[in-house]
Formats: C-alpha cells, structure tokens, sequence
DNA sequence: CAGTGGTCTAGACCACCCA
DNA sequence: GGGTGGTCTAGACCACTGC
C-alpha cells in the first residue's frame, strides 16, 4: 500500500503501478475517480509531486483523463466506429448515404458533417503523385470534419483534379445525396477499387483541438485513393481519432 | 525567443512550441540534439523544471527521444514495414517464406524471429468466439516476437483449434518452409479469405519493454481470423509499433 | 570528472467546478 | 468557499554517458 523505498521502480512508478492494477483488475470501473492528489499523499506518503507524477504515467498510457477543477476518471470506451472494406458498396449510394454515414447509421449513431474550406490548392507531393498530376499543380480539395453525435471523429481531406470536379456538387458545401462518389459515377466516372494505407502516430496540437482529443489518445491517418477505370479520381487524407474506431478489412486469399 | 507572460499559453508550452516549429521547419533535424535543459532555463528565463516540461511535451508527441545521460534527440523515422493484403498470397508461401518474412525480405531488411511460448490455453472470449469454440475451450497457441534487424516489431499470437494443428510442424519452435499456413494448406486447409481489424491505442508497460518502444509511441492491435472452406483455422493477434509500419489494403469497389 | 536527463522535495498561485 | 487539477519556483540527489 505504502511506498517500499527497496523496491527498484521509482516511488512514482509504484504509485502508476497499483493505481493501473486497480483499473485492469475492475476496482476502479470505466467513469470511476481516482483518488486525488492529497489522497495519493496521504496514502503513500510522497511528495505532491510524486503523485502528480504517477497520474502523469497514467495519462500518457491513455487509461485515464483528467477533468479541470472536478478530478481524474478512468476513461470510458466511447461507441467504437468500424470502418470496414464494406463501405464503399455502390448500392449504399444508391440509397443516398455517403460512405461514411452509411457505416455510422448502421450502427444506430447520429451523423454529422461540418465543410471547413472548399479551395483550389497546390497539390502536396504524395497527393500530386497519387492522382498523377505534376508536383504544385492546381487541384480540388474539400476539407471537412465528421461527427458522430457531437464529437468530431474525423478531419478528412478529399482531393480531386480540377477537370474532374468540374461542375459538379463535389464543388459545393453540400454534394447532396450519396456524396461525392455518387456525383462522380452520375459523371460516368465509376469507382473501381481503392487502395487505403493507414499509419499510426501521436496527433499534433492542432488535431488534438479539432478533435477534441484527451492527452494520450494517438491518431489514425488515413490515406485512400479511389481508382475509376481511366485512373485515380480523389485521394482522401483522414485523420480519425483512435480511441473510437476500428478499421475492418476482408479480403480472399490472393494467388 | 523568449517567453512572453502576456502571452496565453504557458511558459512550457510556449518553449515546446518554438522548439516544435524548429523540429518541423527542419532547423532541427531528425538526429539532431535538442539544446540541454540548462541551455533552455538560459535561453528562456524560466526555472528547470519549466523547461522539462516543455521537452516532456514533445516526448509526448513523439517528436523527439530523451537518452540517460546524453541528451534529448529528434527522432528518427525508422524504415516502415509495410503490411499489405498482398503478403498471404500462396505463391510466397511456395517460395518457402511466410508471410511476415517475405514482407521483409521484399523492402531488403533482415529478418527474424523468437518463440516465446507454445502451449494448450484456455480460449481468451474474442478468441473463443473467432474460432468458433466453446468459451474457455483448450486451444493451442504459438507466441512470437518478430525481429527486422535487431529491433523486436511485433508481438504476434496464433491461436488454434486442437484438431488444426495436429501433428503439425505448428506445434513445434520451427514450423518449416512457408510457416504455419504452409503447414495447413499440406493438411488440406486451404486458406480462402481473412478479415482483419486494426485497433489503436497506446502501448501498456510490458508491451513498452518487449517492443524496445520509446515513449509517446502508439502500437497498433492487429485481429487477423484466417478462414478455410470449412471455418476459421488460425485466429490471430498481434501488437505491431506504430512508428515503423504502414498497413496496405487494396479492394474493388463493392456492390 | 563534467554534463546529461530522471526523479524527488516542499512549497506557491491560478482557473475551474460544484455545492 | 473548499476541493480539484495545471503550472511554476528553487532547489536536491542519482545514474548514466563520454571524455
């Protein structure tokens, strides 16, 4: 219970140590408060500091989150997303549900998109390649974050060639009913596979502002290519926060 | 350059900014050194632990790495694995490689790998119910730690049903040419599809040491269930570290 | 041996939440 | 107003590195 001054972990670590114990085992259930810092002090006997320290350890581990003026919780699992391979079927445009809502709707969430910029931009280098246009050439982006509820998920990043978008929804705040990809296949571009890389890492500030993300939680990014018969038609940048999602793939054995 | 107490961010995170922004505009190079914690209490006027702050900031971010004794670097970016839908294919397990390996070997790195562990274990629930056996049922599984080089990257368990790994090299350290799913296709298992979910999330403190990972790096949960024409035959469960691989999906657009 | 980061002590003030 | 966490000051000792 005490810190144990022969113990070769640091009296902080002792302190992440037991208080972890009491999270993994159930003691402390999803929600509960963790003792505070006076109490910490008062049960093991260190500095302030030391305490502070040991819910520091807990933090970054993402296992807990702290709450300005109220006190430190153990974190609850919020409803977990799955993004799956499944979700770009052509009849779910058919139904007049973009990729995305339609993976959320099946799972009974409420929706929501908020448009951030429409723009011609100068093409990043991976995204010039992507879409086989020359590095710095002008193209289309949509910039948008999803929510779920009323928690941001995802900031996504959709870009096109301009010939592409051209007089299309895909130009305009809102694409209307399908998305993007159902205004693109009215065009007679069809889709005919995608190609998706995911990579992990910490988010930077501002994605943790966008997202509303708690310290300790890492990031998804995104990147897909949608391929039409004639070659890439939109590369998509997302990044998507980790705690609330699952990324779902099915494929066959390939030769 | 120095701090500025009208400003609203707090010392630290104004120090961790400036010293951000030199880490992304490049004035500080992967490798580089970060200035020591009493080169920053000059620089910026404020007490040590001030400065420590800020540099545990950037820990968190996993933008830079603290050495014992040495100083605090910007990290490196270590060679990405990339883990793609196209590594089960049967014609690299002809070649006599697995799946795992001929990933590698195809970037040219060196590859390897430990048998922590090959035991009969009570099914673990998501297991039980991916394999299609009773919950808590016996079933075999194989523990590994994949090497590329000489840094441990995945920690990877392969669950079985009994029946499936009967009298198979998988019971054994060394499962032979083309790995476990050789094996199973020699038995007549042939492996028809999988479906994958990536999880992400931050590393606990065993998986910290047994992965060599450096603080503020996420690690990302793999569940692979192999399926053969009769049901699943290999369940599967890997922790893979973030800041080294990519995952590679490509699929037709579904109807 | 000097310099580095890792940890700790023992306080302080602030902003925030809730009763 | 009392409790909470967030941040800061101003030191201290230790273990480790590299010379």
């Amino acid at each position: 219970m005490a810190i144990d001054p022969t113990d070769p972990r640091s009296p902080s670590r002792q302190i992440a140590d037991e208080l972890r114990e009491e999270i993994t085992s159930g003691r402390l259930a999803p929600g509960d408060a963790l003792p505070s810092e006076k109490m910490l002090v008062g049960r093991f006997g260190t500095a302030p500091a030391t305490a502070r320290q040991a819910v520091r350890l807990l933090k970054e581990e993402g296992l807990v989150v702290a709450e300005r003026g109220k006190g430190v919780y153990v974190k609850r699992q919020p409803p977990t997303i799955r993004l799956g391979s499944h979700r770009f079927s052509r009849q779910t445009r058919a139904e007049g549900k973009s990729a995305f809502e339609a993976e959320i709707e099946r799972q009974g969430l409420e929706w929501g998109q908020e448009v951030l910029e429409l723009a011609e931009v100068p093409a990043p280098e991976w995204v010039a390649e992507w879409l086989g246009v020359d590095a710095g050439a002008t193209v289309f982006v949509r910039r948008r974050r999803n929510l779920v509820g009323d928690t941001p998920t995802q900031l996504a990043d959709s870009y096109y060639r301009l010939d592409t978008v051209e007089d299309t929804a895909i130009r305009t705040p809102d694409t209307g009913p399908g998305g993007s990809y159902a205004r693109l296949e009215e065009k007679g571009l069809t889709l005919e596979r995608f190609r998706e890389e995911i990579r992990i890492r910490m988010p930077t500030p501002t994605e943790v502002q966008g997202l509303r993300l708690t310290p300790g939680t890492p990031v998804a990014e995104l990147r897909r290519i949608a391929f039409g018969a004639s070659g890439p038609l939109e590369v998509l940048e997302s990044v998507v926060s980790g705690d609330s999602h699952v990324f779902c793939y099915e494929f066959a054995a390939p030769e």
